[in-house]
DNA sequence: AAGAGGATGAACT
DNA sequence: GTTCATCCTCTTG
């Protein structure tokens, strides 16, 4: 089943990153599909959150998706280089956002190995945003996109995979400028037994 | 108009 | 562990 509109608009964007793991996010590009489960996400919640684009209602062309309804794609580009591929929920005007940090492969690996430009299958194909969104086909046209329609190339589903508490870890976010009060907030959550992860702080 | 630097990854040593 | 690729966005003047 798609992930309906209701899954997003909820309240608390930190235990929306935590519903999200084991979710299957699915990718229709250029007519060719893959899919990846979620393993590992990052909760950002501006406008008191100082590691989110959005902080005090920062307000940019960039970042304008950010304030749309939950259930849309925010894709920005990091470095010059990694397109990243986050998830905004809550209400529109509200800057909540989750970012998918890594997938495991499920279906056509072989298209994810070619866009990644590797031969073999190993963890770090899709480990890390960056990997992630490249082995999915996403890119900044993406942003803004609607996932719960089903014209979207992209959406998420619910396969009815149920994790554990003890299943799930929870970490500090990692890529943030240190000596800020909100570099230590555990609110990047992985899969415990996946080694489609990224590394650990 | 110019410059700094970023929610990273890969290829080095 | 360290470096650097690569470029767009935002800030400052």
């Amino acid at each position: 089943m798609i992930l309906p509109r209701a899954f997003y608009l909820r309240e608390d964007v930190v235990q929306i990153a935590i519903d999200l793991l084991g979710k299957y996010l699915i990718t229709e590009i250029d007519g060719e599909r893959t899919v990846g489960k979620i393993v590992e996400t990052e909760a950002y919640r501006a406008p008191e959150d100082k590691a989110s684009h959005a902080y005090n209602y920062r307000r940019t062309p960039r970042n304008e998706h950010m304030y749309a309804e939950g259930g849309t794609a925010y894709v920005y580009i990091c470095y010059g280089i990694h397109h990243l591929f986050n998830v905004v929920t809550n209400v529109r005007d509200i800057p909540h956002a989750v970012l998918i940090r890594a997938v495991e492969p499920v279906e056509n690996v072989e298209l994810m190995l070619l866009r990644r430009n590797r031969s073999v299958l190993q963890p770090k194909i899709t480990a890390g945003p960056g990997a992630a969104g490249v082995a999915m086909g996403i890119r900044v046209g993406h942003s803004g996109l609607d996932l719960t329609s089903v014209d979207s190339p992209i959406w998420l589903e619910d396969r009815n995979l149920k994790l554990e508490e003890n299943e799930i870890i929870a970490s500090p976010r990692v890529g943030l400028s240190t000596a800020e009060e909100w570099t230590g907030i555990p609110w990047r959550f992985r899969v415990k037994n996946s080694i489609f992860t990224s590394k650990p702080k």
